[in-house]
DNA sequence: GTCTATAGTCGGATAGAC
DNA sequence: GTCTATCCGACTATAGAC
């Protein structure tokens, strides 16, 4: 699977080839790596992940920083595959179409789709990047947030304004999207607690059916403004 | 259990006032500086960052190392005095009296005092630490479980046990909890996005208002077991 | 207890062969 | 494009004067 340690066999031609593919697996490991270590991972340690030489970073990527920029903007648009499917189901519908039902369906989805991300070992990689950032916020945290975080936030406020009939760009509705986020994030952000305190050794299938109804109740707990929680 | 302390700075002479002071500065530098750079801040900028020399972090903690496990326990106590009274509150009360009207209003007091830690700039130097530990745990999270983190899921678990009826132990209660503590732990997890999505400059007693009233609402939001289907 | 000076180590980036 | 060898700066920890 990996390269064979030869010369290119055939001629000079293959030579943007290779250089793609080490571009690529820098920039996998980056993201694991960054996201588990932070900015203090040694280039040595980058290289020795994503199996290349230590200098194909600067040569690639200008320097570590550099690369670490390109794994958020790689982020970002992994991002926008994973959720910009749900997303894009709310934008393409107008407001005489989205009634409350449909929204709380779409509100749903989204919502699990995000929570896929936050719980899935594929994804923890960059997610665990993006948390990072969001303490400590550089240059990287712009293209995050511009490439997928902002999108997301402001579908999620469009589903909540059309539930409670409230404008979406109001304070009451904009302070319900961070709730909402927060029961999903705290999955990966204090992963080490939930896992511990719930007596999970993982967060498998069966894990996952209980955080869809955690979801799903929350879904439904939405009330408009008339209604401040009372019982049914 | 002070195994890795080499020597013992302040070996029983009550005299060691500037001693203990240096300690001090340097335990509150750590606890800030650790929390925004990770483990990767240098000794140079804890010397600098609390004021006293570099060799003094050797001196008084063994290494760096031992500093960074120091400022986890450090956390852990202040942790403590910060919502240990809240705790205590659940404790204190057996069965008999914590009917579900009271469960309530002291889980509204626990959340409430845990949004203060998370959005107070004295204690947000902290947060970040817990949160950057929860993502790559180390030694230094037993201690901040153990002191801190678990004593307060206990509580959270009983009130909602009994505010649904349910075991405070089964699953369904326990997932509740990273539920409510999660919408919390966003404002720190995610500030930076947190407060540019609604558009706060920071999180003054206004605002707070406003987090106080979500609280409120999802407090009010726990329903019994008729609520939602699943498990026992 | 606190300081300066320094030893020993490691990390990021480069040069130049292939 | 990729590799080895290497420079140079920054780091942690220590030694020893005060």
């Amino acid at each position: 699977m990996s390269a064979m340690d030869r010369r290119t066999p055939t001629s000079g031609r293959a030579r943007g080839e290779r250089g793609e593919a080490t571009r690529e697996r820098l920039l996998r490991a980056a993201i694991d790596v960054f996201g588990r270590r932070g900015f203090e991972a040694s280039t040595r340690e980058l290289a020795r992940a994503a199996g290349v030489n230590l200098a194909a970073i600067p040569y690639h990527f200008g320097s570590k920083r550099g690369l670490y920029l390109a794994a958020a903007e790689h982020i970002a648009s992994e991002v926008r595959t994973r959720i910009g499917p749900a997303l894009q189901r709310v934008q393409a519908e107008t407001d005489d179409v989205l009634d409350e039902p449909r929204a709380r369906a779409l509100l749903q989805d989204i919502l699990e789709a995000l929570a896929r991300v936050m719980v899935d070992d594929g994804a923890a990689s960059w997610a665990r990047f993006v948390i990072r950032e969001q303490m400590d916020p550089s240059e990287a945290f712009e293209r995050l947030h511009g490439g997928a975080i902002g999108p997301t936030f402001a579908a999620l406020a469009r589903l909540i304004g059309r539930i409670t009939g409230r404008d979406p760009c109001g304070r009451a509705v904009r302070i319900q999207v961070p709730r909402l986020v927060g029961q999903i994030l705290i999955l990966r952000a204090a992963r080490a607690t939930v896992l511990r305190e719930l007596r999970w050794e993982r967060i498998g299938e069966e894990e996952f059916a209980l955080i869809r109804d955690l979801i799903r109740s929350s879904v439904e707990g939405i009330r408009g403004a008339e209604a401040n929680g009372g019982g049914s």
